[in-house]
RNA sequence: GCCGGGGUAGGGUAGCGGUUAUCCUGUAGCCCUGUGGAGGCUACGAUCUGAGUUCGAUUCUCGGUCCCGGCCCCA
């Protein structure tokens, strides 16, 4: 009987995985140059971390089990509860703001469809510790670096809560809730008979009409004019400036709700196209979850990447290794494995375990696409050299073992 | 949770009521025990699953499951 994998997962074959780590690895230089530091929270957790903060809807999704001890544990589905955790467990006396990065598996129970799996990559940051528009600033121009890093056009879209909720603040938290998830689905039929149904008043509808569809170069200007000069739009507008000066290409978007609530100020979302529904690769902002698990008021803010929806569009294509394949014969096949290890001191090489023969081996190379083939016989044992050859062209000389490796290495023959 | 389209060797496919289930590719080996890629030969290897209809089902019907896409949702 076959087994099948669980749905919602996948394989990753060598070209695939050796992709990944390609990609996964441009965004970790970035990060790390950023002055990020990496951290590793547990894959499962207590379910009541997850569940303290998220609506209905959200808990259903959630990969949860009682172990052996009843006690009930969920698959994480995201990490930014995890690492406020983390923080909140080990990390409250150490030196603010934090700069944090991760990049883990988590689960959701979803129906998988495109760019949408069970088990899924995030690669996300947070800084812990700062309210400051400097924070929400450095996070945005990271996360467009990072895109930007494995060669995707995003398109980035950048708003502040506190100024839709600034014209909403009158209704009832609920309502807001509400017009949020309207307003965050560009759903304008809806949101308008909403607004008919609770009665709002014309003034209210109007400004937020023309609140979500600011664009443009001034858009802080025509915000201003809505809302007034208020402090939330100060800050915004303190955050677009310095946004300008790590030179990120934005557009100001205020109908980003990001549908949970726990965003307090900043957000924005990074899309890119040919992704079908899930065109969504970027989300983040700042928000307050501290006080929620137990610490202080410290201020956050964030961000996570879909790295499988990254995979999904990226066409990057990692160097191609130099890998050797070293035929040997069977009365040298004990010198070969000494001269493999030489040879791996800074080269990939592929040693026959099959006790093919000679031309087994050659053909084999021949199979894996080996650029060169070092030969290990008894003429070349007795001349103290080795072969190289050139599977390209088939050009072959013999060489010390030094001289192979150097011809190697400079990918010459 | 809802709506479409699909599942035949490892990969790609043909057959659409009765076949030894087709072909390509792959892998292993041989022709060929120190020189790969071509060719020939041999081996390996499949009807997603369960029920029903039928003398007989890979083929038709229904359920399940998995894949692909869309809706809902998306921390």
């Amino acid at each position: 009987m076959k087994i099948s994998r669980p749905r919602g997962t996948r394989d990753f074959l060598p070209e695939n995985t050796q992709l990944r780590r390609f990609v996964e690895n441009r965004m970790r230089d970035v990060v790390s140059r950023w002055g990020y530091h990496e951290i590793i929270t547990p894959t499962f957790e207590n379910l009541e971390l997850f569940t303290l903060k998220s609506g209905e809807g959200v808990t259903g999704e959630i990969y949860n089990f009682s172990d052996k001890g009843d006690r009930e544990l969920a698959l994480r589905p995201e990490l930014t509860a995890p690492v406020m955790r983390m923080y909140v467990n080990e990390m409250q006396a150490t030196p603010r703001p934090l700069k944090l990065f991760y990049f883990e598996n988590c689960f959701r129970y979803e129906r998988p469809q495109k760019g949408r799996f069970r088990e899924f990559w995030q690669f996300g940051v947070e800084t812990i510790g700062s309210s400051r528009p400097d924070a929400d600033a450095e996070v945005i121009a990271l996360a467009a670096e990072m895109v930007e890093s494995v060669g995707i056009k995003g398109d980035l879209h950048v708003g502040h809560l506190g100024i839709i909720r600034h014209i909403l603040k009158e209704l009832e938290a609920e309502q807001q809730t509400k017009i949020m998830r309207f307003v965050d689905k560009k759903d304008d039929t809806g949101l308008d008979d909403y607004l008919e149904q609770i009665n709002a008043s014309i003034e209210l509808r109007n400004e937020l009409f023309e609140l979500v569809s600011i664009t443009g170069e001034d858009a802080i200007e025509k915000a201003r004019q809505i809302v007034g000069d208020i402090e939330e739009l100060q800050i915004f507008e303190e955050l677009i400036q310095i946004l300008d000066a790590y030179n990120v290409e934005y557009s100001v978007d205020f109908g980003i709700a990001r549908g949970l609530d726990y965003y307090t100020g900043m957000v924005f979302e990074i899309y890119a196209s040919n992704l079908g529904a899930q065109n969504q690769i970027c989300g983040g902002g700042s928000y307050q979850l501290i006080q929620l698990f137990g610490g202080g008021d410290v201020p956050s803010t964030g961000f996570g990447l879909g790295f499988d929806r990254i995979m999904e569009i990226c066409e990057l294509e990692p160097e191609q290794k130099k890998e050797v394949v070293l035929v040997a014969t069977d009365d040298t096949r004990l010198d070969a494995i000494g001269i493999a290890r030489e040879l791996r001191r800074d080269v990939p090489v592929y040693l026959d375990i099959m006790q093919r023969n000679f031309k087994g081996q050659l053909s084999h190379a021949n199979n894996i696409g080996a650029r060169y083939v070092v030969i290990v016989g008894k003429r070349e044992m007795e001349a103290g050299k080795v072969t190289l050859k050139d599977m390209e062209s088939g050009e072959q000389h013999q060489l010390t073992v030094e001289d192979a490796r150097e011809h190697i290495l400079k990918g010459e023959m």
